[in-house]
RNA sequence: UAAGUAAAUCGCCUUAUCGCUGUCACGCCAUUGGCGUGAUGGAGGAAAGUCCGAACACCAUAGUGCAGUCAUAGUGGUUAAUGGCCACCAGCCGUGAGGCUAGGAAAAGUGCAACAGAAAGUAUGUACAGGUAAUGCUGUAGUGAAAUCAGGUAAACUCUAUGAGGUGCAAUGUCAUGUAUACCAACGUUUGAGUGCGGCACGUGCGAUUGUUGGAGGGUAGGCAGCUAGAGUGUAUUGGUAACAAUGCAUCCAGAUAAAUGAUAAGGAUUUUCUUUUUAGAAUUCUUUUCUAAAAAGAAAAGUACAGAAUUCGGCUUAUAGAUUUGCUUACUUA
C-alpha cells in the first residue's frame, strides 16, 4: 500500500455507503469523525475504501468544502499506509469532518493521526 | 499635480517532491476490460445568483374568437433571440466630463391627494357690489398648484398595442448482472381439484399446482450515449457614428459524477508599516532640531480579494484585495 489513493480506493458505490451508514460504527476526535464498517471487496488486493465528506449546513461556499474534502484526501493519502498495512480486515471508511472552522494542512494531520489510533485501538481489542 | 468622470484590461508567479483526472501511443495480461510506462490537456471573470433570451429533448396540442393571467411599453437600428445591446430625441440631476428615466393613454370609467381653505365632487359660507318675482343667480375679495372651470396621479385599479403551451440533461435514448415474476412454449412430477368423449366404470385428452430449460416482458444496482468543434477562440482587412456584420488567415482550449484540477517545501513579485540616507519646501535666533513630500537601500510583520465547471451558448444582476492603460472634465502651478 503506497502513497496513492486512486479511482479504485475511492468509496463510490451508493449501495455500500448507504450501508455504511446504516450499519457501520464510527470513532470521533475533533474535530473528524470516522464511520466505518466491515466488508468485503471485489479486488482482494484492496485493504480500504475510503471517503470523505464535509457538511453543506457548515459551510455554504463550494469553495470550502472543497478545500477541506482536498486536504482530507491528502492527509488520508500520506498516513494510511502507516494504520493500515497491518491490517488484513477490509473496511469500508468515510470520513467526516464536523468542525465549523477552516482548518489548516498540520491541524488535519495532528487529529487524523490521533483518529487513526484510537481506531486501531477499538479494533484490536474488539479482535482479542 | 490633485480631485473627478467614462471605458477597457489583468487579477499572483517559478522550481522541486508526492498525488488526482481526461486523451493518445507502446508493452503485458487478456472476453468486455485491467495494469504498467511515456507524452500531452485539466476552473472563472464572474465558473455564483438562476433573473431574461435561445439551442436541444420529451410531453401536450384540429382551427378560430372572446375572457382571464403574466410580461413588455419614446423612435430607429442590431441579433439566432431577448425584457439585452447601440444610436438619437425628450424630461430630470450635476460647474463640467457625464449620470438617471417603471418615457403609450387622464375627453371610457372607478379610486387617491399633506397643509391652507366655508367648500377639493354629495360643493357653496362670509364681506362688498350687481341682478331677480325668488334663489350662490353673477362678479370681486380671501385659501391653494388647482374653485360647477377644471387640473394632478396609471412603480392605483383601468384602457390601448404587442407577445406568451408545459417540463427540464436527475431531459431523453440505449445495454443490462442479480432478484421477484404477469405471460408463452417444451419436458417432467403429483393426493391429481375440475372437465371433454361416455348411461356408468376402465381408458384417453385438456389441465389448476409445482420443478427445470428456453423465449418474452419489465426495467433496480451499474455501464454507455447525450457530453463538449461551438451563433467557438485569436488576429488582420473592409463596411457601419455605434451595437454589429462580412471576408481572409491561424487554432482546438476541462469533461468530473460521494464529483478530478491538489498538498508540502523553497524562492520571487506586489501592497502596507518602520528605520536610514539623499533631495526639495516650511517652521525656528544659528549649529542643531522638528514637520511635510519624493526617491533609493534595508528590516520586520501582516495582507494577496471575490470565489469552484456539472448539457451548451447570448445577456443581465450581484461579490471582488490589489494593479495597469486610455479618453475627457474641474481646480491649481509653470511656460
Amino acid at each position: 500500500m503506497g502513497l496513492t489513493y486512486s479511482n479504485k480506493e475511492k468509496l463510490k458505490s451508493k449501495k455500500l455507503i448507504d450501508q455504511l451508514f446504516s450499519e457501520g460504527r464510527s470513532v470521533s476526535a475533533y474535530p473528524l469523525r470516522m464511520v466505518f464498517l466491515k466488508t468485503i471487496h471485489d479486488d482482494t488486493n484492496l485493504i480500504t475504501k475510503a471517503g470523505v465528506s464535509v457538511s453543506k449546513k457548515h459551510f455554504k461556499k463550494a469553495v470550502d468544502r472543497n478545500r477541506i474534502k482536498r486536504l482530507l484526501r491528502e492527509v488520508y493519502r500520506l498516513n494510511k499506509s502507516a494504520y493500515f498495512n497491518n491490517i488484513t480486515t477490509q473496511y469500508a471508511l468515510m470520513i467526516l469532518y464536523i468542525g465549523k472552522d477552516k482548518p489548516t494542512y498540520v491541524e488535519v494531520e495532528h487529529s487524523m493521526n490521533k483518529l487513526f489510533d484510537r481506531f486501531v485501538e477499538m479494533e484490536s481489542k474488539k479482535n482479542s
